[in-house]
RNA sequence: GGGCUCGUGGUGUAGCGGCCUAACAUGCCAGCCUGUCACGCUGGAGAUCGCCGGUUCGAAUCCGGUCGAGCCCGCCA
């Protein structure tokens, strides 16, 4: 105690919003406050000017508040106030009076009152600004947004937005510090974590020659974690890929990143899915979650049902297998099974012959349908056939004629179609294509057609993913999510080659039916999070690893660290991570993450307002030993 | 790496081969106005149409390139 004098201050004061400049915000006075002597201070919003008589709509975060100029009674004050201009930062001593009866505006939480000024100061001037701050409707080019994101963000809906992120992310740390969790902060400089995408690297001064990398996620230090008996650790993480950007994904992200330890699938989704529920109702308490407990669906019957390992389901519109209806007919002929060779082939190369009824859509122009066509062909599809459904319940084709009558019924019956309805029908040899190119136009068309309750959170979980997919191109089984993920427990045994030696693995391996104890968390359509319940035997990673191609070395380059924790004594573990940029958006009404972050990259990765990324000057290029070389290109 | 869309006074848009000496709204500036809240009224300033090149008698308008933003495919969970 150097300043032994010095009196203390409450919490309550120290806690409070008033300050020196100002006595309360712009967003609290009220019919019970007339009388009271008060400073406030803020942004202009906007100014009225009637010649004797100012009225200047002051702004903060936390609302408006009208302040009146009477030049009768406050001549000074007018005089400060005739040079003010939108956006000016002001200082206002002056008496909240309730409004002349007639003049209070209901639209403003304090718009039964308004401050008699007595003294108005200019604590700032401003430039007009380059886009309109007090219309929140009106539209702004993105680029300059971003370049006067501190302007942006002055504006309501972005205001709104990251106050509701915030509220998000302290739902979120409540939730955990109330299951036990503990809050571990991981290093951004790092070693290259094996992902799958691209790093950003780092350079290193004190060793030249050497880099760091920006963790795509904490996924090895969390495990590292629970080898070290933290037992339940959670992190607000910030992650870093270097991929191409999209409206839901940017070079920087946060994950809510967590584990647990001695637990099993259920134990993991038990916590998450009641986490995730009391974030839900703490931050958004007016949208209803559409089922409870959330459905677990199997990856399989996700891709069946839905065309999406992220399905949608605040709406049906579910895929039908057209196959069986088909076959129970017949041959059309000798030569062909349905009388339509698209079908015919695809079916007897093994595919899919699959379709969704798109209800309503039976009137569809042709050009429409051209749209919908072209839509498909850019997934993959070779092509879209479509059936109308008729005011009688009859379908009517292009290819009817191929088909006939009673297998245009057939597919009518088998998507449960009813009048009005358009049918689309996807075939193909690959079974995965069909689904793809299905569940896409499922989740467009669900939208379009307004389908979709957007009030709705639909969360549900995506289970037992299969652990591997064969990649052809490199003649070796790949991780589908985790490298770490672990298999579940009856299908251990299929972690084996056809060949018998892991290193040689080949698509015929039972490896391929293995299904992992992965688990995906979506929500109104989008992945939100997955995880699993990891390997902790140190055999069986080596056997996964092998599986992925990975030899013995590899693995301990990359993975060096953590298999030899392992050695010590790892409990059973998993977790999960979730994107919180996502669920925030998600939360907002927004299909761009962007719109929950203060300050966003454009889609070309660089920021407007600070002018990143930028040339490292001489001096950083020596230090850290580095020499531009320039870039190929296809002209050299 | 690729496809598509956009780029016109401060802002948002219209104009899409000559009628453009570029229109409208809003903002901005000045004046008037004592109860408005997207205040109103009057007047004024403000863009050579992202940039470069080409086609043409003539280009904001057509073509090519380039830069920037967005959406998407690939990529990425």
């Amino acid at each position: 105690m150097t300043e032994p004098t010095r009196p203390s201050v409450s919490p309550e004061a120290a806690f409070g919003l008033a300050t020196p400049y100002r006595d309360v915000t712009c967003g609290e006075l009220r019919a019970g406050d007339a009388g009271r002597e008060i400073t406030i201070a803020g942004w202009v919003h906007r100014r009225r000017d009637y010649g004797g008589l100012i009225f200047i709509d002051l702004r903060d975060r936390y609302g408006l508040t009208q302040v009146v100029i009477n030049e009768a009674e406050a001549p000074e004050a007018t005089e400060a106030a005739n040079r003010v201009r939108n956006e000016f930062v002001l200082q206002v001593v002056g008496t909240v009076a309730r409004r002349l009866a007639g003049t209070e505006n209901a639209k403003l939480a304090t718009g039964e009152v308004e401050v008699q000024a007595r003294k108005v100061t200019i604590l700032s001037e401003a430039e007009t600004p380059p886009f309109y701050i007090n219309e929140p409707d009106a539209p702004v080019d993105e680029s300059l947004r971003l370049r006067y994101r501190y302007l942006d963000i002055r504006r309501r809906p972005m205001v709104e937005r990251l106050i509701l992120r915030s509220e998000l992310v302290k739902a979120v740390r409540d939730a955990h510090h109330r299951a036990g969790f503990v809050e571990v902060e991981t290093p951004i400089l790092l070693k290259s974590t094996p992902e799958g995408a691209r790093d950003f690297i780092v350079p290193s001064r004190l060793q030249p020659g050497s880099v760091y990398a920006l963790p795509q996620s904490p996924q090895q230090l969390k495990q590292l974690l629970m080898v070290a008996g933290m037992d339940r650790y959670f992190q607000i993480a910030r992650c870093f890929r270097d991929e191409d950007l999209r409206g839901d994904r940017q070079p920087e992200f946060t994950q809510l990143d967590l584990e647990m330890s001695f637990v099993t699938e259920e134990r993991v989704m038990d916590f998450v899915e009641a986490m995730i529920i009391e974030v839900s109702r703490a931050v958004v308490p007016d949208r209803p979650i559409q089922q409870l407990p959330f459905p677990r669906i199997d990856y399989n019957d996700a891709m069946e049902r839905y065309g999406s390992d992220k399905p949608d389901l605040r709406f049906g519109m579910e895929l039908a297998d057209l196959a069986p209806g088909l076959a129970a007919i017949g041959a059309a002929s000798p030569e062909s099974a349905t009388g339509f060779r698209v079908f015919d082939e695809a079916l007897a190369a093994g595919g899919r012959v699959k379709a969704i009824a798109a209800p309503g859509m039976g009137e569809s122009s042709r050009s429409q349908i051209e749209e919908l066509v072209a839509f498909a062909r850019r997934f993959g599809a070779k092509g879209l056939a479509h059936v109308s459904v008729q005011a009688d319940g009859t379908g009517h084709s292009p290819i009817g004629k191929f088909l006939g009558e009673e297998r245009v019924a057939a597919i009518v019956k088998a998507t449960s179609a009813g009048p009005g309805d358009l049918i689309l029908i996807v075939a193909d040899a690959n079974h995965e294509l069909v689904a793809d190119v299905l569940g896409r136009l499922r989740q467009e068309l669900g939208l379009r057609l307004g389908l979709a309750d957007e009030n709705v959170l639909a969360y549900c979980w995506v289970m037992h993913f299969p652990m591997y997919q064969w990649e052809a191109d490199l003649g070796r089984w790949h991780a589908t999510h985790n490298p770490f993920s672990g298999v579940v427990p009856e299908d251990e045994v299929l972690l084996a080659t056809k060949s018998g030696d892991p290193y040689k693995p080949s698509h015929e391996d039972p490896a391929g039916r293995a299904r992992a104890m992965q688990y995906d968390i979506a929500l109104n359509g989008w992945e939100l999070g997955g995880g699993s319940v990891r390997i902790h035997k140190r055999e069986l990673l080596e056997t996964s690893f092998a599986l992925q191609g990975y030899t013995l070395e590899q693995m301990h380059e990359r993975f060096g660290g953590i298999l030899e924790a392992f050695d010590y004594g790892a409990p059973p573990h998993g977790g999960i991570a979730m994107g919180i940029d996502r669920w925030a958006a998600l939360f907002s009404h927004q299909t761009n993450i962007r719109e929950v972050m203060a300050f966003p990259k454009t889609q070309s990765g660089g920021d407007l307002m600070l002018g990143s990324p930028s040339s490292p000057d001489a001096e950083q290029y020596s230090e850290l030993g580095l020499k531009f070389v320039g870039v190929e290109t296809a002209n050299g």
